[in-house]
DNA sequence: ACAAAAGTGTTTCCTTTACACCCATGT
DNA sequence: ACATGGGTGTAAAGGAAACACTTTTGT
């Protein structure tokens, strides 16, 4: 099969959002760049794209390189592509949203990466068009709140429906009625009691997983 | 700036979803492939975007020198990479749906390229992964027509509330019921009236435009 | 005993659905 | 006159929203 013959063309690469709740705050993960372009300045963890490998082969890769994490919820969120969004040259962005939940939140700094937490509503000066690509996640998540099961990727295995409600309060930035939350998580029918907590402070809660850890639409 | 030190990398094109409502039927514009690889078949109009191209102006021009478009109505869709997904060689697609009303569907071949519209539900042998990427703007469409004016691409200015619920019942593909759906479209503060419809075989009806051609999401 | 979170039902409102007949026009 | 699409209201059902008190535990 003829090959492409060889011509100048973009990079591309892959940026991705890390979301979690951390004491009940939305946060993303950043990474201080230590090169120019924004020396200094936060960015979203990426990296390039291979030749030789998936899209998603390459997020997994930024997931585990950048953040030391693995095995979480990832979708693709959106792909940037001005001219001009890059210093050092064309790269267009496909951006990734993912969701760690708090449990999972340690992050350990070597002298060479250094990352870092932020809340959502109180970022660092960002470099590139981060700020943008953030935005446009962050509703991503509060609209998917909605309409979907998103939130599997936040909780732990297993959780109590107290916490899940702070979850989607945290995200969406309003109280909710405990009543009609609870009713309207419990009559979906993608939750299984799985036991109560111990030892908290206060009556022990049920318990609860997703019956599909995978994504689920409903309405 | 420092520039990107250079490395291969993967080439990147951007596809174009282009569907109208051609009597009656939901209908896609592709392209007869006049070159290897899928020489014969048929494929999404495309093409490869250039260093100097922002992403919005490489769809715009393949829009325009493919199809003979211009000015119609057009979002990102999503972005596939996998590896071996065109024969060529590493090709990112990042593909892009638009919609154009009937009354700009001719369309004008010359001897260098054949374009034809095909019923979505009646595809003819397709090159690379197009076929899948024309379900996922399948999909996009009918969730899109539940809770935006997406069906604004594709409509005349001035149209008829039975045109448009035609429009609506050929993606979604069943029936609706008149009284709710005008009740439903009336309520929600998009249309206005333009006059009235002239010289039909029929009783005249009420004519309307979007109060916005921009897309709105509704609910 | 008290502080803190867990747990539980009913009513109101609004949105969605189902449903049938007359009207204006061209032939 | 008839065929064709345009145009209209109301009732029933279902989902969402509002709302307050009791229970269980640790301290």
């Amino acid at each position: 099969m003829a090959k492409v013959t060889e011509f100048p063309h973009p990079y591309v690469t892959v940026d991705v959002l890390i979301f979690s709740i951390i004491e009940d705050e939305l946060n993303i993960l950043l990474i201080k760049r230590s090169n120019e372009p924004f020396k200094g300045k936060f960015a979203l963890p990426g990296g390039f794209v291979a030749v030789e490998e998936n899209l998603d082969a390459a997020v997994i890769r930024v997931i585990k390189t950048k953040a030391g994490m693995a095995g979480i919820y990832v979708e693709q969120l959106y792909s940037f592509g001005e001219i001009k969004r890059d210093p050092r040259g064309r790269v267009i962005s496909i951006a990734y949203l993912a969701l760690v939940p708090e449990e999972r939140t340690k992050i350990v700094n070597d002298e060479v990466h250094t990352i870092e937490w932020f809340k959502v509503n109180k970022l660092p000066p960002l470099g590139f068009d981060h700020k943008r690509i953030i935005e446009a996640g962050f509703n991503r998540l509060k609209s998917k709140l909605d309409y979907s099961n998103i939130a599997v990727g936040l909780m732990s295995q297993r959780f109590g429906l107290g916490g899940l409600q702070r979850v989607y309060e945290t995200i969406l930035g309003r109280p909710l009625d405990k009543r009609n939350f609870r009713k309207k998580m419990l009559s979906l029918d993608l939750l299984k009691e799985v036991g109560e907590s111990k030892g908290g402070r206060h009556r022990p809660s049920k318990l609860y997983s997703f019956e599909s850890s995978k994504p689920v639409f409903f309405k």
